[in-house]
RNA sequence: GGAAGUUUAGCUCAGCUGGGAGAGCAUCUGCCUUACAAGCAGAGGGUCAUAGGUUCGAGCCCUAUAACUUCCACCA
């Protein structure tokens, strides 16, 4: 590798030959080592129809960042990752694509279908992998997982019959939601509900009489959205005790079109309060309904098919479709005038979330999990704070769905995903759910047995992954090793469909928690705060952004000011500021390596450091305890945060800036050595802190610059070191900085033209300061637009109408006579004293407070004293020199 | 109906356990100073939503209010 450096960092080409380096050498490899402390991070499957898009580009730098973090700690760091076969977002996939070739999944037959979905995984499952190595993604890829591969298929049957066999699954008739569209139940959690404008349909049945025949002029009247579902009526139902009412308890009403006659049930689940307190109850398509049938024993009448067409319990509607059913049914009662008014109405309709096809509660024979004493583990371990949730609200909208929790369906009416263990006789009906398919009926001895039809719900496997992709069922010595894992990192949207379920089922099959942390992140929005989406058009392809930018800018871009858990709105003006901060590393480390072109540098003596070496040693050692503890706490936003304020203000502003005068023009071999040593010292301690979120720059100058040494993604992360502790340097330096700024300022208010120098007195009666100042004399000057510095301790020989800058325990003198203006120095004078009046004022009024004194903190009131008595010192000066000035 | 979040500089957002308000972008001024114009130096800009309270001290804790966002439930 060259030691010569573009003049703009290119991230092309770089980036794909390093991450090429970093596969070759195995660095992303993990193996079961007892003598290290694994640190395991398994990755959300990305299903594998999908494409890289912000969020998982989000979701992996903060996960890529948590990896190399510790493994440069020197733990033993394992990113396992894999993919999601999506059951049916790749089913509904698939079905798109046959359609446009002409064919029908049905025709297809579910062998050929299952054919093509392989193909189709094959085809595009390895897509989103490529896009995550892009990304620098540091997984043990040799540890790729699929959630229908073998060990994920034994161990999704595994639970499925030890759960049944301990009677958690059980299969049952029970209400689903139904998506006409997918033809498959869906679970609660799938369900989204959309306000939709409809309308409230106001009916009558008329009320029988004694003698077996409908009223004339008796009626209930009620209220419905959906007025196709009164084919499956079984009763009406009044409030127990409805006063209104009272008389018809015990009474029928006759269901009109179909002519049949139907209870009237009291139910407390009815509101008086709502419309006309009359509730018509269809238990077969409604969940309440189901339920209050249930208590009354009511027939359940189905009268849909699962195309949400009406069957032949809708007798004349039979074969419409339900919103024309629906039609032809208002109609007819309207006809028959039972019809009391329509009125719009607006109401949340539950949408399957995929496609968005209003779904049809339908009671239908599915299997469940029963969910009441699973979640209890899962409960116990957040309010215990076993496993904690960043950020902590996070617990609250978690026990919100736990303390609501229902029983999960998890059969699903599609043929891409792993197959319901369950098998039936064909003689006598016995259920067998076993690990394999029987070989005779255990009840009748018949050797005719089908597999049940269904799959799981996809995320019945992706519950088991923490564990099944370390090799449960086996008990491997990877399981043993690395489970429990430490960290998951997710978005919040999947805390019900993942987080949750992977909790219990941790509990459940491994007896302990599948992690100790959880770190949520928000969604990446585009610049109008909008979600990306398809429909809007308005997605940002991440490819995109590393094909102009680079990896490393947009993984600092994603990572910078985000805080865990918030939404964050994607602006091309942040990637190119990440750009540009790469750009200025780059071009530091290039001055660096040119400047010790040639030259043998070695560890400075102790006393040979200057004090600006010092003190950008002690800045730094500051900065890794720091961005230490910070990542340690997942704050890693504001870790790199610093990082930047560091590199760019603290360390290329100002260090190297100082550094320049005994690069370029002194003779002091000792000097420059320790420049060169400090320069390069720090730079590599802040390349390894910059690491993890900018891995290939890091990597790159690394090795430009340690060419004896192979990669930095395997150096050791630095430590807080007390021997670069140096409060004095920093004190001292700051000092000068601040004498440079007031130089620098007034030079500027005043236009001073930047070419034109100018001497400087410093005027102090403290040896140190002056010293200070002798020591700092050479990049004093440069920084200070100085022709000559002259250090003295009393203001002799200085025109009187100098200009001036006071900082604290020292007056800067600047005898330019262009910058004689004795009236606007007056003026800058009292605008300083009134600005130090202010502060005096305030810690004077802090100091003499005698609850501050009794209450406050030792080391707040010393830091206070300070204050005034660097105040002091200053408004003194100041006043010194505007007497001067009468 | 229940719950959570947000409200900080013109814009987008940080601000860790309460101890003198920050960043990026944008704006204004001056600089092509031999690492970097993707840069350097300087400047302006905030009653931290509102009203109370706790505290020696509140952007941060408590209460109420307002606006916006999201999640959960789904009463026909």
């Amino acid at each position: 590798m060259s030691k010569e450096l573009a003049k703009t960092y290119d991230p092309k080409g770089i980036e794909d030959r390093i991450y090429q380096k970093w596969l070759e050498k195995k660095y992303f490899h993990a193996k079961v080592d007892p003598s290290k402390t694994p640190f395991t991070i398994v990755i959300p499957p990305p299903n594998i129809t999908g494409q890289l898009h912000m969020g998982h580009a989000l979701d992996n730098t903060m996960q890529d960042i948590l990896i190399r973090f510790k493994r440069m700690q020197g733990y033993n760091a394992l990113w396992q990752p894999g993919t999601d076969h999506a059951s049916i977002a790749t089913e509904v996939k698939i079905i798109e694509k046959l359609k446009e070739e002409g064919i029908d999944k049905n025709d297809l037959g579910r062998e050929k279908f299952l054919e093509r979905a392989w193909d189709w995984k094959k085809e595009y499952g390895g897509r989103i992998i490529s896009q995550l190595k892009k990304m620098g993604s540091s997984c043990d890829w040799d540890r790729e997982r699929f959630t229908m591969d073998e060990g994920c298929n034994k161990a999704v049957t595994e639970v499925f019959v030890k759960m049944h066999q301990k009677g958690y699954i059980y299969r049952g008739s029970r209400i689903v939601n139904w998506c006409p569209v997918c033809n498959t139940s869906i679970s609660d959690a799938e369900v989204e509900y959309q306000e939709q404008a409809g309308h409230l349909w106001h009916i009558k049945y008329p009320v029988m009489q004694e003698d077996g025949t409908p009223s004339q002029s008796e009626f209930l009247t009620f209220a419905t959205t959906r007025p196709e579902t009164m084919l499956g009526d079984t009763a009406v139902a009044i409030h127990p005790e409805d006063e209104r009412y009272a008389h018809l308890v015990g009474k029928s009403v006759m269901l009109p079109i179909v002519n049949r006659v139907i209870p009237i049930v009291t139910d407390s689940y009815v509101d008086r309060e709502f419309g006309t307190g009359v509730v018509k109850i269809t238990p077969a398509h409604d969940p309440n309904d189901f339920e209050v049938g249930k208590r009354h024993q009511l027939p359940v009448i189905n009268i849909l098919n699962d195309d949400a067409t009406i069957n032949e319990n809708g007798g004349a509607y039979a074969g419409m479709d339900r919103y024309q059913a629906r039609e032809a049914i208002v109609k007819e009662l309207d006809r028959q005038g039972l019809l009391v008014k329509i009125e719009d109405y607006s109401h949340n309709v539950g949408t399957h979330d995929r496609c968005h096809t209003t779904i049809e509660p339908m009671v239908k024979e599915q299997w469940f999990v029963k969910m009441d004493q699973l979640i209890q583990p899962a409960v116990e371990a957040v309010k215990k704070g076993e496993i904690r949730l960043i950020p902590q609200r996070m617990e609250k909208i978690y026990f919100n769905w736990t303390d609501n929790i229902r029983d999960w369906c998890i059969s699903r009416q599609l043929w891409w995903g792993h197959r319901i263990p369950a098998y039936y006789c064909n003689e006598c009906g016995e259920v067998v759910v076993a690990r394999e398919m029987p070989k005779q009926c255990p009840k009748c001895g018949c050797t005719h047995l089908t597999q049940d039809p269904d799959t799981l719900d996809t995320w019945f496997s992706s519950a088991l992954w923490p564990f099944e992709t370390l090799g449960w069922p086996e008990k491997t010595e990877d399981l043993d090793y690395f489970y429990p894992t430490d960290v998951l990192v997710t978005g919040y949207d999947i805390i019900f469909f993942w987080v949750i379920r992977m909790i219990f089922s941790g509990y459940e099959h491994m007896g302990k928690k599948p992690f100790h942390t959880v770190l949520f992140h928000g969604l990446v929005r585009d610049s109008m705060g909008r979600k990306m989406s398809k429909s809007l058009g308005n997605g940002i392809d991440p490819l995109d952004i590393i094909d102009q930018y680079g990896a490393d800018a947009l993984r600092l871009t994603l990572i910078t000011g985000n805080a865990p858990g918030n939404d964050m709105r994607f602006y091309y003006e942040r990637v190119e500021n990440s750009r540009n901060f790469a750009n200025k590393v780059w071009n530091a480390s290039r001055f660096i390596l040119m400047n010790m072109e040639g030259k043998q540098i070695s560890e400075p003596k102790s006393g040979d450091l200057m004090p600006a070496d010092r003190w950008i040693l002690s800045k730094l050692n500051t900065l890794v305890k720091d961005v230490t503890d910070n990542m340690e706490n997942f704050e890693l936003g504001i870790a790199v945060q610093k990082v930047y304020d560091f590199i760019w203000d603290e360390f290329c502003d100002w260090y190297i800036e100082m550094v320049k005068p005994r690069l370029y023009t002194t003779d002091d071999a000792v000097s420059q050595n320790a420049a060169l040593w400090t320069l390069k010292t720090v730079l590599i301690d802040a390349l390894k802190l910059l690491h993890p979120y900018m891995p290939f720059i890091t990597e790159e100058i690394f090795c430009t610059i340690q060419s004896q040494e192979e990669s930095i993604m395997i150096s050791s992360w630095p430590g807080y070191r007390e021997d670069r502790n140096f409060a004095e340097e920093e004190k001292a330096i700051e000092i000068i900085k601040e004498a440079v700024r007031g130089i620098r300022n007034i030079r500027s208010e005043r236009n001073v033209a930047p070419g034109r120098k100018a001497a400087v007195i410093v005027v102090s009666s403290q040896e140190d300061i002056l010293k200070t100042f002798e020591e700092g004399r050479l990049f004093f000057a440069s920084l200070a637009g100085a022709s000559d510095v002259a250090l003295q301790k009393d203001k002799d020989g200085i025109a009187k109408d100098a200009v001036s800058v006071v900082i604290p325990g020292a007056t800067l003198y600047i005898p330019l006579a262009e910058l004689i203006d004795v009236a606007a120095e007056k003026e800058r004078l009292l605008k300083e004293r009134k600005r130090l009046e202010g502060e005096l004022d305030r810690v004077n009024g802090m100091l003499s407070n005698e609850k501050f004194l009794s209450r406050a903190p030792e080391t707040k009131i010393a830091e206070e004293r300070a204050k005034l008595t660097k105040y002091t010192q200053m408004m003194e000066q100041v006043k010194q020199r505007l007497e001067q000035l009468q």
